[in-house]
DNA sequence: AAAGACACCTGTCCGC
DNA sequence: TGCGGACAGGTGTCTT
């Protein structure tokens, strides 16, 4: 489900409720997520929550006695509650407030995760090697150019590739290769610089974008307070069976690394 | 090193 | 209605 936008939506809905909060009682009702929730997770009782940031789609949540990792994975979602509402069908995780509330860790399909980490999460085994953020500096056409130059395969897995740049999952790479014109299948050390700025550019506005909008809904992805994200209104290729929104030809859907891609084979070449 | 297939898991939708 | 199959926002791991 997440891509970047819709976890820097959680982490900026989570950060008013739960910053400063003492986690009064820990609840696992399913440790069987993606890796088992190790039993570190369970000493953060008493520990109070100090800072709340994102890193490629993983949730950074310092507490006063180390840090709890979280990754969506493809269905995860966070609730902020009263600790007294029922749980959601697919809690798995609740974590207690002083303060009454809760936040809930819902995740249907369990590809997400709860880890442990007690120094710099950004060493940990699963962070330190992946690329830059999108939207930041280090994430520029020269440095695109580089990765691209040792890839020969199609451009849509290598802006998926999160060891190239993360955050960008097959919405955003769909409707990314979409604005900058440029077809999915094409091999990427065959696009000329030029190309790749606009390609640079599309994906820096299409996450913009979308994280002003909340993220994008499709199913059950939903903000900390339960609203839907709207840039699925957004969205001109992903999901969609019509006419591109540019020329009214037929958008085209294929598979691409067991996943699907669309686009419009006129405005994309 | 790069590329591709597969694994994990549950829910929903569509055609027969 | 029921059933089988395809499909869904991710990504580590294994094999080639």
């Amino acid at each position: 489900m997440p891509e970047l936008p819709e976890v820097e939506t959680t982490v900026r809905g989570l950060r008013p409720h739960c910053l400063d909060q003492r986690l009064a009682k820990i609840e696992i009702f399913q440790p069987r997520l993606r890796w088992p929730i190790p039993d570190a997770i369970r000493q953060l009782t008493d520990a109070r929550i100090e800072s709340i940031e994102r890193r490629a789609k993983y949730i950074l949540m310092q507490t006063s006695k180390g840090y709890m990792i979280w990754h969506l994975g493809m269905s995860g979602s966070m609730r902020i509650l009263d600790a007294a509402d029922p749980s959601p069908a697919h809690e798995h995780v609740k974590l207690h407030f002083s303060n009454g509330q809760s936040l809930r860790y819902i995740d249907p399909r369990r590809f997400g995760a709860l880890l442990f980490s007690d120094g710099d999460p950004l060493q940990h085994k699963l962070i330190a090697t992946l690329g830059p953020e999108p939207l930041s500096d280090d994430f520029n056409t020269d440095y695109l150019q580089q990765q691209c130059k040792k890839r020969a395969t199609a451009i849509k897995q290598v802006i998926m590739d999160a060891h190239c740049v993360v955050g960008i999952g097959n919405i955003y790479a769909c409707e990314s290769l979409f604005l900058s014109g440029i077809n999915p299948k094409t091999r990427a050390n065959r696009i000329r610089k030029v190309r790749l700025q606009r390609l640079v550019d599309s994906i820096k506005q299409v996450l913009a974008q979308a994280i002003l909008q909340g993220g994008t809904t499709l199913q059950d992805f939903t903000r900390t307070d339960g609203q839907p994200g709207y840039f699925a209104q957004s969205l001109n290729v992903y999901g969609n069976q019509g006419e591109c929104p540019n020329c009214a030809r037929p958008v085209k859907r294929f598979t691409q690394a067991q996943r699907s891609t669309y686009y419009c084979s006129r405005c994309q070449r």
